[in-house]
DNA sequence: CCATGTTACTGAACGCTGTTTATATACTAA
DNA sequence: TTAGTATATAAACAGCGTTCAGTAACATGG
């Protein structure tokens, strides 16, 4: 019987069109801006139908965090074609920043906000962002063995290199580094990690 | 004439009445539940009242934040005792840590919730940001011409030593720290800053 | 084909939010 | 005592996320 299943495209149809919306307003405005007011009246529906298709407003953007992870992961993974540890590391920094600085909305959507609800964030978050964290947990291990950098635990190394990149572009998207001009800033936080990874180089 | 005296003395009291309810709310709750109609509540007046004293929500925030900046100034300052130019930034970077765990909902407001509002935060937040900022420049000055670190752009590598420490804190705040055991976070996050210490480490 | 049950949808409301405005009261100055 | 000013508030505005009773369209079994 064919009539479940148009149901079931149409239901996956109108949690498209919300979704949708949703990353429209978000991505133009920011989520202050995303109401469910707002995308009702976007997409010709009363806010309470929205309702039948998600459950409350946290679950909708837990799905677009969602998005921005994978994106983000897909990014990242290419640093990983190459194959000198240390090459993949400056590319994985690179790739990071190139993806919170071109997508601020969803780098703060991601990390920079506080969490929807702790219902969903707990286990998806872990799943790809746990993925995308063991991947340069090896990464520095590999750099450690092959003595570009010094030896120590490699998850705590790999949390420092995180916390650098992360605190760059969280300065930056915030607006913290008025210190820089305007138009400096993306070069800065480039510097900033190169002198960093410049520094640190053991070999 | 001491009635006018006494007026603005009025005034100031019943506008730190206000402040000192938002404060306790925010460190209490966070920004979510500091309503005016709550402050209002427990101060006893009603809520229209309060915008006599604070043109808006934002502007007692600001506040807020402003007295934030002078705790962490303050924290900060006692690194500058040492003569040694390498140990005051370990313990400027104790310090900074040390203030954003034990402060969490400061470090929030200052650092990492979106500016209240252009309005206030262009000019003070400039104030004793860029003194406080200026200090680390300085410090990572005589670090490089005592041969500490690698030599580069002083301010470049100011803004990379706050990235660093930023990205710990605000990290292990948003609780994206979720590899590590929740009571080994602020070990993490000393590490970490240990780690990258001793590995930028030129002599 | 009709009755029954299911699904999709919505208007109106609840209880919040920050903020504004007209109004009333209390205090000061002439 | 009167005029003027400062202080306080109730009520309302426009918005928010969310819920619920009620309606209308549709699918299905008899």
């Amino acid at each position: 019987m064919g009539i479940t299943e148009r149901r079931n495209r149409d239901r996956e149809k109108m949690r498209k069109r919300i979704l949708d919306t949703a990353m429209k307003l978000f991505l133009a405005d920011g989520y202050e801006s995303v109401s469910m007011r707002r995308i009702a009246d976007m997409i010709e529906y009363s806010p309470a139908t929205i309702y039948l298709y998600y459950k409350s407003k946290d679950a909708i953007f837990y799905e677009l965090h969602d998005i921005g992870f994978e994106k983000l992961y897909k990014k990242q993974s290419l640093a990983y074609s190459f194959k000198d540890p240390w090459k993949r590391l400056e590319k994985h920094g690179k790739a990071y920043i190139d993806f919170a600085l071109g997508n601020p909305r969803y780098y703060e959507l991601m990390f920079i906000m506080e969490a929807p609800e702790k219902d969903f964030s707990k286990k998806d978050e872990g799943d790809i962002g746990y993925r995308s964290f063991d991947f340069l947990v090896q990464n520095i291990r590999d750099c450690m063995d092959q003595g570009y950098l010094k030896k120590t635990d490699a998850s705590v190394a790999a949390f420092s290199f995180w916390s650098l990149i992360h605190g760059i572009v969280s300065l930056v998207l915030r607006g913290k580094a008025v210190m820089f001009e305007e138009g400096q800033m993306e070069a800065v936080a480039r510097d900033s990690l190169k002198y960093v990874m410049n520094s640190i180089r053991n070999k």
